[in-house]
DNA sequence: ACAAGATAGTGTAAGATTTACACTAAGTCA
DNA sequence: TGACTTAGTGTAAATCTTACACTATCTTGT
């Protein structure tokens, strides 16, 4: 038992996770195994240690029930409605996770049922307000597009220019022009080649570009 | 006395207020009246009650200590490390407030020993890790005045683009060409003309605006 | 009453950026 | 070797951004 001389709320870290597959954004979800909502599809996350920080805590939930480790991580928002959970009060502080395609690789999940990707078009009624966390994240993954290189981090490590442009296109859903797509993007002097060519299928093998500074987000523009 | 069957952290809110006057960007301070920190400039904020929202009780620590209210405010970020109070965990959701510059009627603040406004060129050195909120928050509001129309949160209901312009000019920490900022400004379609005119000082009256959408914060791009 | 001084208010041309658009290159496979 | 598939490339028009200087209207002082 914990006490305090006055009430303190429980604080949880949610993470909405996100990767770019098969043509299309998805969204890692858990299942979960008790009250509230057993058996609802929800976001991975938990209550925060009182020795770990909060990315670390976050880190630590994504890596537990899912097995993912070493992603991009960024803050948020933090949602904290009186009634956002029926058992106590509960302030989430929500993070949002970008992952290459090729990192994915769902371990058993320990606390949760089950561990499934969806599409963000069919994507499961959720427990809690997770809908509403991920509606703002999604929002503002849209938006970071635009003004960073926030795209990069759901590329591999080497990838072509044809790739890109498809996360691109799957994210904002619109098709871009080829040629300008690839002007911008090698004007913006973010990528280089590696030297490599990618040969897959009957057609010309596509040159491999690697991210310059793959662990900074630039703001472009 | 509280008892939880697992720890449980303190929650806070702290609030960046801004306001521009007499040319200068300026920053609303409380010194601490008790320990930790007794006698330093902090952020006003305090503990968050159990059955309030995160925003409501930022609006009313706000009110409590600064005695202002109905003002635009914005989560800004959730600050969590480990040790960043010294009394016990204490994770604090940290707003940004901006206030009109004729809404400023400072109470006599209750929790707090003094209130005051300080330039952003000189605040002095601030308790617990509120520098890193503080410029966290600026360096927000700098971002947002490019893609957004907060900058209409510092004027007063009616305004001209002269003192319009004035607030850029504080923030960005740079001069604009008035015809070029006029241009852009009217384009953007946010603002009208209210028919009133300011006379003030020997020289020609300058036209009164007002916003369109005073409730909404609009982002252009 | 009029000259001096102050800020308000206005347009245009050059430069930079963005957009639209179509053909050739280099592979595989039948 | 011809058909097919995706990779790779340049240019011109349109739009947006920037630089720049003079007139308008008021107050105040003589």
């Amino acid at each position: 038992m914990y006490q305090y001389e006055y009430p303190h709320p429980a604080v949880t870290t949610d993470i909405v996770i996100f990767t770019v597959r098969d043509k299309q954004l998805k969204l890692l979800l858990i299942m979960r195994g008790g009250e509230p909502f057993k058996g609802k599809w929800a976001l991975p996350g938990g209550f925060i240690e009182l020795d770990e920080d909060l990315e670390t805590g976050a880190r630590r939930e994504l890596a537990e029930e899912t097995g993912v480790s070493g992603v991009y991580l960024e803050q948020l928002y933090t949602y904290g409605a009186v009634d956002r959970d029926p058992r106590e009060r509960v302030i989430t502080v929500a993070y949002s996770a970008l992952i290459p395609s090729d990192k994915i690789v769902l371990q058993a999940a320990t606390d949760a049922e089950a561990v499934g990707w969806f599409s963000m078009d069919e994507s499961p009624t959720l427990a809690f307000d997770h809908k509403k966390i991920v509606d703002m994240a999604h929002q503002r993954l849209v938006a970071k597009l635009d003004y960073s290189t926030i795209a990069f981090k759901f590329m591999p490590e080497e990838f072509t220019l044809s790739e890109l442009q498809d996360v691109y296109e799957i994210i904002l859903r619109e098709e871009m022009d080829r040629r300008n797509f690839r002007k911008w993007m090698l004007a913006l002097d973010q990528i280089k080649e590696t030297g490599g060519e990618r040969r897959e299928g009957a057609h010309r093998p596509a040159k491999l570009y690697s991210v310059i500074n793959p662990d900074i987000v630039e703001i472009i523009k």
